[in-house]
Formats: C-alpha cells, structure tokens, sequence
DNA sequence: TAAATATATAGTATAATTTAAAGAATATGA
DNA sequence: TCATATTCTTTAAATTATACTATATATTTA
C-alpha cells in the first residue's frame, strides 16, 4: 500500500474520528467544513487520492458511501448471519433468507468462517447434528473426504460427509442409516460446494 | 429496552448485515428492496419504531444518517471455563479442571449458565451429544422432566435426561440404545443436581 | 374498541455527489 | 534548472440521491 501525504492522512483521520462520533460516514461537505475548506470539491479531491491508493472505497453515487479499508478490522465481536435453509437455491445471505444475526467473538471456532446455517433434517443425526442446530459454515472449495459439506446440486442444498470415490464421483454421505448415499456424477450433474461445517451450536 | 416485533427485528438485522457488507448504513430505499416492500416508507415507519424504541439513532434530514445504539450486552464478553469431566467428583471450578476459559457473548444463548462442560463418552449421542462437544451449564437445581441434567451420584458424575418416576424415584435416561436408564432411589442414594443443560458448542 | 403495526401511493424539499474549469504550491526527474 | 506531475484548493453548477410528509388501508394486539 502506498504512503499518503499529510494532508490526505488528515482527511483519514477525520472520517475515523466522524464515523466514531457518529456511527456513519461523514460527507465532503461534513469533511470540507471539519478541515476547513471554503468547497467540498477539496474534500472529494482527497478522497480520491485515498481511494486510488487503497485506503478507502468510495460506492459512486451513493451519499455518504464511503468505507475505510481495515485491514485489521478484528474488532472482538463480529455478526454472523444465519441463514435458513431455502426450498431451492443457495443458502445465499440475501435478507429474506437471513433470520437473524449472532455475535460470536472471533476465534471462537478454530477456523473462521462466513455465517450459520439453520439445520433441517435429520441425514446427520449420527454426527450429532440434529434439527434446529446451527452449523458454522466457511465458505470454501477446499474440501477433503470425511468433510461435512453444504452441498448444492441442482438447486437441491444439502449437508453431509463428503467423499471422493473416482476423480468424477463424488458420494455424499449421510449419518443416517434411514438415509441413502447421493451419488454424484460430476459429468452429468453440476455439484456445488458451499462451503464446509467448522463448528455447531445448539441451544436447548 | 423495550421489545420489538418480528419485522422490526428483520429491519434492524437488515440494517446491521448492510452496514457489515458496505461499510455504511442503507437508505430507506436500500431497507426497501432488501425486504421486499414496494415503497421506501413502509421502511421509513419501521425505522421511527425501531428509534423511538431505542435500537436506532436517526440524524434528522441526513442522508444514511442511520446508527445502531449498541447495548453493552453486545460487546461484553463473558469468559466461561471449559471443565473437564473428573474421574471423581463434581465437575468443580476448581483450576486443576479448567481446561482453558472461552468467551461468550452474553445472551449467546437463551439462559445464562455458568461453565462448559467437555463431553465424554456416547451415552447421549442420540440427542446429539458427542465426544468432545461442550455442553453449557447453568447451576440449578430447578429440574423438569426431560431436561438433560448434570447429575452426581455419589462421585460419579454423569449427563442424562432426568426423569422423576416417584416421589422418590428418579430414573437418569440416555439416549443411545447401549446404555441402561440409572434408576435412582432418594431415599438410599444420594443424587446431586450439577446443573443443566442450556447449549452445546462443537468444533469441527 | 382503540392503539399499534405494517404497508402502500404520491409528492416535495433538501442533501449530497459529481463534474468542469481554474490556479497556486510543491515534488520529482531529466 | 526546467519541465512535468502531483497535490491542494477554489468557484460554480447540474444532477441524482435521499429524507420526510401527507394520506390511506388492512391487520394485529392489548
């Protein structure tokens, strides 16, 4: 990341010190008016330079649509959505399929990962995973046999054991004898892996 | 704090998981497509609920002048031992049987409780209760049936469905076809409530 | 039954971004 | 040293974004 100029730096530190004291981003004209300007074409002139050099984004045409870069944003807690299980589709975080959110400090499970999911069913009861649980799902490619997957195939999202039986088989496996394997040829079927169960919390 | 509805819930979280994605509040108009209403005021009424109730703070005649009033319940958090089942004993507090401590936001789950419990054994795998999985205690001793006890019997420390048969007869059920009920007869033996269950925690 | 909740249409006024043009000061490289 | 680029700032205005208000209806809750 590029260095920035003191003034630029001012600019920085005036929208922290806004979005601190007011819970949202200021405008060039809060900017302008902060620092001094006689225009706020001043302002957005510095944030434009801070943008190009990565320190903030700016969302065009939305009023007060500017976000600071963190990369440090590890800020204790953080709020993870979850997500209920749709009839068809993804388990996307779109509003309609977001129940609620939930603060779970960071770290709590070894891995991160990306939202809840609402478990339905009963295919992984074995493993312990019962109706109503909530699984922690990271989103991720990256997956090994014996990994309980959130799988989509053809619109149909499921969770199981994921297995690799031949380089275009793939079995996923329940936990569940009342429940049959679901073979998948990734030749004629499209398999989509959501992502991978890193945690489970259940609340009596 | 007041109570909110269903829907107002649904504004806020809407709200929190923009504010998470973009880095700052939406519009009335963002809240509007997001949850599917036609017009932007049906947002804007939610939003004046949702303030005069205390959850929001809205600056008058700012464009996404919407912030979050933080409860400090949301950023505190609680540090809970994680305890070990002894071979004998109770499952004290006691620092040899800490494992480590683990941080919890407060109202993470719907009781309050006191410690968690490490898991051992299979008895309740049935009810989705494995090896390794901690188990959050609340100290009670106000026990229904069908509530999954921390139970003490002389020494020996245990985790089952608690069910009251007489006046003076308590059976400890499993769950798991393997393991027999424990009949317990007050008047002979002595059984201790730990506590019970409120939550359980699993890492992947 | 009254009040609260939820949602809609319609419109106005203000907020706010963006662009164009201009100029001064400073920094950089040949 | 000089040319060029960058930084900083201004005036001015066009355009879009956005909040807010009035009014109405239906449903739910206390």
């Amino acid at each position: 990341m590029k260095d920035i100029t003191p003034q630029q730096q001012k600019v920085l530190d005036c929208i922290q010190v806004y979005i601190n004291k007011t819970g949202f981003p200021p405008t060039r004209a809060n900017i302008c008016k902060e620092l001094g300007f006689k225009s706020p074409n001043s302002a957005e002139t510095h944030l434009r330079a801070l943008e190009k050099k990565g320190f903030i984004s700016i969302e065009s045409g939305a009023s007060r649509g500017i976000s600071i870069i963190n990369p440090e944003i590890a800020s204790e807690d953080n709020e993870y959505p979850i997500v209920g299980l749709v009839a068809a589709g993804s388990p996307t975080l779109a509003s309609e399929n977001v129940e609620k959110v939930l603060n779970c400090p960071k770290g709590f499970f070894g891995s991160d990962f990306d939202y809840f999911l609402r478990v339905r069913g009963l295919s992984m009861k074995d493993a312990g995973i019962m109706e109503d649980d909530l699984i922690a799902v990271k989103k991720t490619q990256e997956i090994r046999n014996g990994d309980i997957v959130i799988a989509r195939i053809e619109d149909e999202v499921t969770i199981k054991y994921f297995q690799r039986s031949a380089p275009n088989i793939v079995h996923l496996k329940p936990a569940n004898n009342d429940f049959k394997d679901i073979e998948v040829n990734l030749e004629e079927t499209e398999l989509y892996i959501e992502g991978k169960s890193v945690g489970l919390i259940r609340e009596n």
